[in-house]
DNA sequence: CGACACTCCTGATGGC
DNA sequence: TGCCATCAGGAGTGTC
């Protein structure tokens, strides 16, 4: 049996693969139980409250904005989001860690949200349309469709001060891009992390559009070719970050140049450039020293 | 409103 | 070998 990279925070890539594998799972069933363990998940709805909503409903569609996993029922609808160590398991080994949230399903697979960290979150909606307000009130455009353009992601950085990595993890600007995803795109359209959003050319800003498609497709197909069981919250076989061209791997040489990659923290976030390909601004900061890895790489 | 610090949480890591 | 401070990070909140 295949095991699952958990590796890396879900970022979009890594959310659409889950809302495929799941779907088929989930998708027509009725709601026979749900036990919600960990109060903090649906905060600030109290557990009780959410079980008995979904109890009895049928899962309709499970759809994904940013990422937020979608689950349409007939009446309401459930957002979902992993945060940085959720999982959803299907019929899960029995001694799978970190049990946050179970939900039964009729004549159906028992699915398993599991947590280390307890950042996941799970939001009840009676009113299907409040959930969408609720999305729609956070997240800028899906970056896979065509709203996603270079004008668009001008418009948005225009007259902004801040770093344009940070403004592409800004949920607002684009929607289900995390740390690895922009490192990625910003290299790939040589656009460098600390440049002001509002100095991002035109030019640069198609790159980037484009530059950010190519590395969520890559993630996509990566996660799609990889993940095939949700068994284990443990175990793992490739995955992305094999593909990383500059995130994790300060000190490394550039895919392109040579150059060894740089590491500076950007909006309190580890942040990987090559200094040659994408031009730091004026009075940029010197990299962190040394060629060290980051952090850790959580494994389940 | 924009920018930024802080908070949540816990496993992995590295220095001593 | 063991202890323990530090790090990682999505998104919500608070401050200026």
């Amino acid at each position: 049996m295949a095991t699952r990279e958990t590796g890396s925070v879900p970022e979009l890539p890594e959310v659409e693969t889950v809302r495929r594998q799941l779907a088929p799972h989930v998708e027509g069933r009725a709601i026979a139980a749900v036990t919600i363990d960990d109060p903090r998940w649906c905060a600030p709805d109290a557990p009780a409250a959410t079980a008995a909503a979904l109890r009895g409903r049928t899962v309709r569609a499970l759809e994904r904005r940013g990422k937020h996993l979608i689950w349409r029922t007939d009446a309401g609808t459930l957002l979902l989001h992993l945060r940085m160590t959720g999982v959803l398991l299907v019929d899960p080994e029995p001694d799978a860690p970190y049990r946050r949230v179970e939900i039964a399903f009729d004549d159906g697979p028992t699915v398993w949200f599991c947590d280390p960290r307890r950042f996941g979150t799970g939001r009840w909606f009676a009113d299907p349309g409040a959930a969408d307000a609720h999305l729609d009130a956070r997240l800028g455009p899906e970056p896979l469709s065509d709203a996603f353009t270079g004008d668009a992601l001008r418009a948005a950085l225009r007259g902004r001060r801040a770093p344009v990595k940070s403004l592409l993890l800004d949920q607002r600007v684009v929607a289900g891009v995390g740390n690895i995803y922009a490192d990625e795109a910003l290299f790939l359209a040589r656009v460098h992390p600390l440049r002001a959003g509002g100095a991002v050319t035109p030019a640069a800003c198609r790159a980037l559009v484009d530059a950010i498609r190519t590395v969520l497709l890559a993630g996509i197909d990566a996660g799609g070719a990889t993940i095939d069981d949700f068994r284990h919250v443990d175990g793992v076989t490739g995955g992305f970050q094999d593909d990383f061209l500059v995130h994790r791997r300060a000190g490394e040489p550039c895919p392109t140049c040579a150059t060894p990659v740089a590491r500076r923290v950007v909006g309190q976030r580890a942040t990987y450039s090559c200094d040659r390909c994408q031009t730091p601004p004026r009075g940029a900061p010197a990299p962190l020293e040394g060629g060290r890895r980051a952090g850790p790489i959580l494994r389940g």
